[in-house]
DNA sequence: ACGACATCCTAGCAATGCTTGGCATTCTGT
DNA sequence: ACAGAATGCCAAGCATTGCTAGGATGTCGT
């Protein structure tokens, strides 16, 4: 194991990180139908077989684009939610908040997280912590007593993602989100 | 204008009906991926070519099966919303538990109507009836009297829309649903 | 210095959505 | 009744997609 094979791992795993965030650029910039294989390999300045020697396919890297969000989303309602005191409504509208920002702000990142198939496992013991960590700064919100306190973040979690996707795609007209989460969040803290 | 091109006309209008009944189905029995133009003109015995005199491309043909799918969840929700007497909780618990019926039992549909591209217009005046009159029941759950029922109806449907969508593809767990869906409708209908 | 190995690219495959060109058949005007 | 126009339809082809095979090039340990 010589020094010069572990420069070509970390060359390596900067390649991984270079496609990941490369797909992700192009993907906020064009959307995800202009992400193709080739148009990545160009822009990574590799070929596509290259591609294929990091990922399993092209599900594998909106995958790795997906986990990459499912972090920045868990650190983003973190922050909105230590903005508040403890537990409570007013922990809940900042967290609600900042999601629906998250989504509208990023939406092919969003995408990737919720939309696009990819390989990620969910209800399962191969959750990914970071979806977990997103999860739990909903259910977070709620009384520490609460017994149902997962299914409230679930139901919760539910109503934005509606909210975001039908807005987003003009079923829905995109104004009154506001309102809307103004409502959301004060029937569900009763 | 003879009989003759009258007949024509029929049978051009069946063949268009027979074009979307046969993506309905294909779709149903093996996904959207499998929907793939040159299966489509097998199953219905013509050339690709002809799929393209009847419909300005893929897309448009989702389109025209989402827009079955919403007169049948339209109708589906009205059934479910006069089995209960007036507006009220119950008549809300009736249609949400309908709604979640009609996504989890014909995913397929539900995706073209809600997940994938079509070449719908929604927030316009260009909305399909079929849509508006389903969102109705909805709004037709609330008193009359109150002025912010749309939104509320709009609310409702976002969360509906994410426990369907989100227990679909394994990002929640499926089996709390009904849970789920009691704590909602408690709670929207304060 | 040389064989073994890893790295990477050119070229290609099958499948996709969509279009072109032309062949029958049918309709129309005289 | 019949030539020319219009229509309906299909075989074949185009460009693009995700993905892979095979070989060229360089690197390593000995």
């Amino acid at each position: 194991m010589s020094t010069i094979s572990e420069r070509r791992e970390r060359e390596r795993a900067h390649r991984h990180q270079l496609i990941i965030t490369a797909a992700r650029e192009l993907a906020e910039s064009e959307g995800w139908e202009a992400v193709t294989t080739r148009r990545l390999a160009e822009r990574v300045e590799y070929s596509q077989p290259v591609l294929y020697s990091h990922f399993n396919g092209k599900d594998a890297i909106v995958s790795a684009v997906a986990l990459d969000g499912f972090t920045e989303l868990a650190a983003h309602l973190r922050r909105a939610r230590q903005s508040a005191p403890g537990p409570g409504q007013a922990a809940l509208r900042a967290v609600c908040h900042a999601y629906l920002e998250f989504a509208t702000e990023r939406p092919a990142l969003y995408q990737a997280m919720f939309i696009l198939p990819t390989d990620l496992k969910f209800a399962s013991s191969e959750t990914p912590p970071a979806l977990r960590a997103a999860f739990d700064e909903f259910v977070d919100c709620f009384d520490p007593d609460n017994r149902r306190r997962e299914l409230y973040a679930e139901v919760t979690w539910s109503a934005l993602h509606g909210m975001a996707v039908l807005s987003d795609s003009g079923r829905i007209p995109p104004e009154p989100q506001e309102e809307r989460l103004d409502f959301l969040v004060t029937q569900i803290t009763r």
